[in-house]
DNA sequence: AAGCGGGGCAACCGCAGCGTG
DNA sequence: CCACGCTGCGGTTGCCCCGCT
């Protein structure tokens, strides 16, 4: 909840009323859920008077939709979830509405700010556009396989163990092996249809119990598509693919890879950290695309 | 312990599309 | 047809938090 409420009451001085801005209070928060409860939503500027708010229509409706909507769905972005970003961004680009259509209680808001934060930071370490013709294949070929090898994993180990991952959902299966998972336009879920492997029934039921404030799973991050062997990617296909796709080599396509080695950030870190690569990941692009370092 | 810088996220801004009078 | 208001969308900003030095 947002308590860090400021004084940022601020006047217009062509308006009479004064309008806030800033972090939403409780009480703010209070007022709009009990008027909608009792009226609906809609017509917010008229709401936003009505309920006695001294905030704009668009505040309103922003604040419900982004956070006090009963469906919003807080906590980490699952696996699927981000798998499902990364493949609808490349299909629709910067629609963060419609990408956030095929993730029940995710909002454009909260999928734009992932993108942003996460994906294009690791752009930026590549030192490439994020979107670059590179910088797509790499997610297609690279990041995305290796998001799937890992819901394979946690889907494994659902099957095993009572004790279910913490990024996991519940009942998503991953079938078969390949390159591309799709989410079609009257889906909610993701479905493969023109590759090896799919994710049925992917499950995008809120975890519900975590805290406010949407947090990217910690054993999800970038990081991970490059931390395991190469030796266990179930997916030889996608990188065959890759390589048949691509004569040449990323390095030549203009990805920074000597510089990353340059680079101790990129490098030193094992831990499994934010960093996009370490060492055997390295290794692991080095042999996958034929670096000459 | 204090200062600093970056990450992450909530909120704001500008614009376009649409409906209505 | 036009003006106006409302809504929704994508881009951007502001600021808190936290890790690092």
């Amino acid at each position: 909840m947002d308590v860090k409420a400021r004084d940022c009451v601020e006047s217009k001085e062509e308006d009479h009323m004064e309008l806030r801005r800033g972090p939403w209070t409780v009480e703010e928060d209070f007022k709009l859920i009990d008027y909608i409860a009792t009226h609906g939503e809609g017509r917010w500027n008229s709401l936003a008077r009505s309920a006695g708010l001294k905030r704009t229509g668009k505040s309103c409706r922003l604040r419900w939709l982004n956070y006090l909507r009963p469906d919003v769905r807080r906590g980490n972005i699952t696996l699927e979830e981000q798998l499902l970003i990364l493949e609808l961004h490349s299909r629709w680009g910067n629609r963060w509405s419609k990408i956030a259509q095929h993730l029940p209680g995710r909002t454009d808001n909260e999928i734009k700010n992932y993108w942003r934060t996460r994906v294009q930071k690791h752009a930026k370490q590549l030192k490439c556009d994020v979107n670059s013709k590179q910088f797509k294949d790499t997610m297609r070929y690279l990041w995305m396989p290796r998001l799937v090898e890992r819901i394979q994993a946690a889907a494994a180990s659902n099957a095993t163990s009572t004790t279910a991952p913490a990024a996991s959902t519940t009942s998503t299966s991953v079938v078969g092996t390949g390159q591309t998972v799709f989410a079609d336009d009257h889906l909610g879920g993701a479905q493969v249809t023109s590759s090896s492997y799919t994710l049925e029934n992917s499950s995008t039921t809120a975890t519900s119990s975590d805290s406010f404030g949407t947090h990217v799973s910690p054993m999800s991050d970038f990081a991970d598509y490059y931390s395991s062997s190469n030796n266990n990617n179930p997916n030889p296909n996608c990188l065959q693919a890759t390589q048949d796709q691509f004569s040449g080599n990323y390095y030549n396509y203009g990805m920074d890879f000597q510089s990353l080695e340059q680079s101790n950030t990129w490098l030193d870190t094992i831990d499994g950290s934010d960093n996009l690569f370490n060492v055997e990941d390295f290794y692991f692009l080095q042999q996958q695309f034929n670096f000459n370092m």
